[in-house]
DNA sequence: TATTGTTATACTCTATAACTATA
DNA sequence: TATAGTTATAGAGTATAACAATA
């Protein structure tokens, strides 16, 4: 039997493309973050967290497109882990602001580091010319 | 409460980009897909059996990906739709060969113009130069 | 009246174990 | 013994409804 299939038409299609890209590129990122024991996710909540102390549940949401309860999980097993902190919104008596305690904030730079590595790697048969043309063509589509 | 938040770093990850990208244009492919009720992978599998008539549940599983168990699931509910049958495997009495029902054939005829609409639509800030180049940086990464 | 954060829950997607029949 | 297809089930990930506290 026979194992190849004629795929032309599909890689033919962009969503197709940019769907097995991501799955690729998401494969190898969770292999190298699994020593942090990291899920792209978290990495993403953990990241704004870092580059933005003081935000808030809801700005993480919006931000990156995740709904309030599922949000209140990934919350809830990072201060259980002791990597985010909680303190009283200045102004806004509903609001929690986050930021990261010295062991998130120890995490996230080593996690940081090895994110770009794992960029690095998966991209290694691109040019850096070839690499910022994706980026730009990629943020053009969704931004 | 400013709603901005400062996301450059997590802009720089080529896994984060993707996958914006990747979810956006799914997002546009399942409005325009709606009216067939073909789910992005949906039509992944019936498009390979488009154009690969007589092709078995086990090289679909291989080309798209997808484990076994969850392509029964698939299969099933394209032949209760009457959009795929099966025919005995004419050498190997474990398989089955999958093709397209007419109806079927009628249905992905529509649904592949209605896919590469979808695609001009998504990128339709992208010029036709960018977007070949964007297909074929996206393949060195994932092929 | 609207918004933040939360609980409980449902639904979809994906993954694992184990079986049958054929090779 | 290995593989194709299948069943049942478990686990993520994502979704909706409804609530208390605050704006």
């Amino acid at each position: 039997m026979t194992d190849s299939l004629d795929t032309t038409y599909l890689e033919t299609l962009l969503g197709y493309n940019a769907r097995r890209t991501a799955l690729t590129i998401i494969e190898r990122f969770m292999e190298r973050m699994a020593e942090f024991e990291l899920s792209p996710v978290d990495f993403s909540v953990l990241s704004l967290i870092h580059h933005n102390p003081g935000v808030t549940s809801r700005q993480l949401c919006k931000a990156l497109n995740i709904l309030p309860p599922n949000m209140v999980v990934f919350l809830k097993a990072f201060e259980k882990r002791e990597l985010v902190q909680r303190k009283p919104h200045p102004t806004d008596g509903r609001a929690t602001g986050l930021s990261l305690t010295p062991q998130g904030l120890t995490l996230m730079q080593a996690a940081e580091q090895r994110a770009m590595e794992s960029d690095l790697s998966v991209a290694k048969r691109l040019t850096s010319a070839e690499q910022k043309t994706l980026v730009r063509l990629l943020k053009k589509i969704y931004a």
